[in-house]
DNA sequence: CAACAAACTTAGAATAATTCTAAAAAAGGC
DNA sequence: GCCTTTTTTAGAATTATTCTAAGTTTGTTG
């Protein structure tokens, strides 16, 4: 799957040739890859950065909503071209997540007993186990 | 808040000197401390034991589902002395963690869509935001 | 009980993901 | 082109957690 340009951009952010690379690398691979393995991706390819840039473009993209990041447990954490809410399942035999969606018309708020007036900004579910083979 | 001896036994682990005092002193502590929280906490008592121990000990009541992990991004991990399935919610002005519990007679397992044949083994759902003052 | 093996604890060293530092480079407005 | 701000960078620092290897405790068996 090729990423063109035009579809890298994200409102609020300055794209720079980093930030649009680490991007568009994370686009290519959608299995959640760590810091590190983008890292590694990149270095191969035209635009080589240093790893401290790729964890700095990564938390740029995390903070305008542009990407999620997903933590298991200690494991490095990994980064998701999804931006929709979604969950996320970690695949126990494999080691690989997968994203999880929600049934339609089920709003997960309204089956957690919540306080009145708690604000709400951001919500995580992530499941373990393994899946059909 | 006195935690009786006769309530730290675990089922299939064997309850060490260090062990039990790990599990009283979490039992004591409802405010998710990590493990150096708990170190410190036991310095000052009776049964003093390494920082090592204490993860160690974590780690075999974690394992016997007596009682439970918390993390939250990076942050050093928490643990949890209610064993039974629940969710955490975040405090992002007090950095506190608290308890959530799921509304009765639902079944979150039913709201997402999983491929049939799916085997769960843990679900972890983590909200973050700020609570009503 | 004494001998033995297995499980546990320990202090300190090692690991490794991430963040920090401070200097160079790039971007963009004027 | 000049100036200010933002970004990138290499490498050092941080730090939660795990590992190591030696001592201790526990439970078992003869
Ligand atoms: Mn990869
Ligand atoms: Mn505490
Ligand atoms: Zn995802
Ligand atoms: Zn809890």
């Amino acid at each position: 799957m090729k990423v063109y340009d035009h579809q890298l951009e994200v409102p609020g952010l300055r794209m720079t040739k980093q930030r649009k690379e680490v991007y568009r690398a994370l686009m290519e691979n959608a299995d959640h890859p760590t810091a590190s393995q983008l890292f590694d991706n990149l270095k191969n390819s035209q635009e080589s950065m240093s790893l401290a840039t790729v964890y700095n473009c990564l938390e740029a993209l995390v903070e305008h909503g542009a990407i999620k990041q997903v933590n298991v447990d200690r494991e490095p954490t990994r980064y998701c071209q999804n931006s929709a809410q979604h969950g996320h399942f970690h695949d126990q035999s494999t080691g690989t997540i997968h994203d999880i969606n929600f049934k339609s018309g089920i709003n997960l708020i309204d089956i957690l007993d919540l306080p009145e007036g708690t604000e709400i900004s951001s919500l995580e579910i992530t499941l373990k186990g393994t899946l059909p083979s």
